[in-house]
DNA sequence: TAGATTGTTAATCGATTAACAATC
DNA sequence: TAGATTGTTAATCGATTAACAATC
């Protein structure tokens, strides 16, 4: 069956890899090819041509038996499917370390995500600039925000402070919201939360260093 | 069943769990708790309270009827099952914004991991100190951390320069390396490595965005 | 034609949820 | 005792893998 612009969510880890498949079909674009296999796309992930195809089947992009997919149409689904055939602005607040790891992070403009603001509680930081973005005062979110009708929100302040600033971002009309704190938001139901935990990143792997020592020499 | 101090691998969706448990109950006990409710833990991580109880059981720790779950010897065993009852020595490779942040981040503390070394192949930036840990050339990485017996390096250089340096610290003897790179790393299988892939996620968090103004105005 | 590759349907597997029994 | 909470077994659900047909 082939679902065509179904335009419904897609399945997380589906969603997932699809920005490992555009990295990849791009670097062979720029070699020159036009169509790209299946069993390319999952060896370089790791994964089962199947997978792969199924991925590819989401979207509603046909292939031809013995060359592969048109390359430049996959680029195109995906990047519709998530949101990137358009520049997002976004607001960054809290410019810590890890604040400005992100603002300074080149590899966004890829994903046509663009902080255009930012902001932090300490007066000092406040006036200055990061990469190029005036860091502004907590206060100002919900006019800025708002002024520039920004959907998306970065949040890298400390935990303590994590669910007000959330609070004024969804005020001031945000729409989703990227979560660097390890606090669980609470937001209205409109309002999407995507967390980058690594807390629970490192524990997986630390789990598991832990756990192959103790079964080596138990 | 009872399974007691199996020491199994635990599901990994157990193991991602275990942070957020660990930080409510450390909370719980501070404020003077000594028992806690599967209802309890699972309301703050919002799940369904049965899942918490498998998660639990999984560690063997039995719960009284009426009471709930000893505080303290979750926190034990929950710290044992992520190998964080003893302190794990780590090299950061690459001090771009990204490892500067890290290197900066208190909260590993709680996690009683430790970044002890930390390379760069820059050499404005050698011999310098960042935020206490000195900066040192991508050659001393096989003396280095051979040395001092480090067993989890983590890699936050330009993707062309990660799977040398992931190289590197696999022949000094590293036993995991947590990914901060979008390199898919190729490491011998007594080797793991944890990705934390920020494409990924923005890319769950652009999606729903999408695909909620999709449906909203279609 | 032969062969590589896509496409589809069924089987498997793991995790979550539901239903209910056991216990303090 | 009554009631809250743990503990266990079965059902559901989603994603991956396996098997095989279709097609250029």
């Amino acid at each position: 069956m082939n679902e065509g612009d179904r335009h419904g969510p897609l399945p997380l880890p589906t969603i997932r890899r699809y920005p490992a498949y555009l990295r990849l079909i791009r670097e062979r674009m720029a070699a020159g090819d036009e169509e790209i296999s299946s069993a390319a796309l999952a060896a370089a992930l790791g994964i089962d041509p199947v997978l792969a195809r199924k991925d590819i089947a989401m979207m509603g992009i046909p292939g031809r038996p013995r060359w592969g997919y048109p390359a430049r149409e996959l680029v195109e689904a995906m990047q519709r499917a998530l949101g990137w055939d358009n520049v997002t602005d976004a607001a960054l607040v809290g410019c810590g370390s890890l604040g400005h790891a992100l603002v300074g992070y080149g590899g966004f403009a890829e994903q046509h995500l663009s902080i255009v603001v930012a902001f932090d509680a300490n007066p000092a930081l406040q006036g200055q600039t990061v990469h190029g973005v005036k860091v502004r005062p907590m206060t100002e979110i919900g006019r800025l925000v708002r002024r520039l009708r920004i959907r998306l929100g970065i949040l890298t302040v400390p935990d303590d402070a994590a669910q007000e600033c959330a609070a004024a971002l969804v005020a001031a009309g945000v729409k989703g919201i990227w979560n660097f704190t390890s606090v669980q938001l609470s937001v209205p139901d409109d309002v999407i939360v995507q967390s980058v935990d690594l807390a629970q990143s490192l524990a997986v792997l630390s789990h598991a260093i832990a756990n192959r020592q103790r079964s080596e020499r138990p």
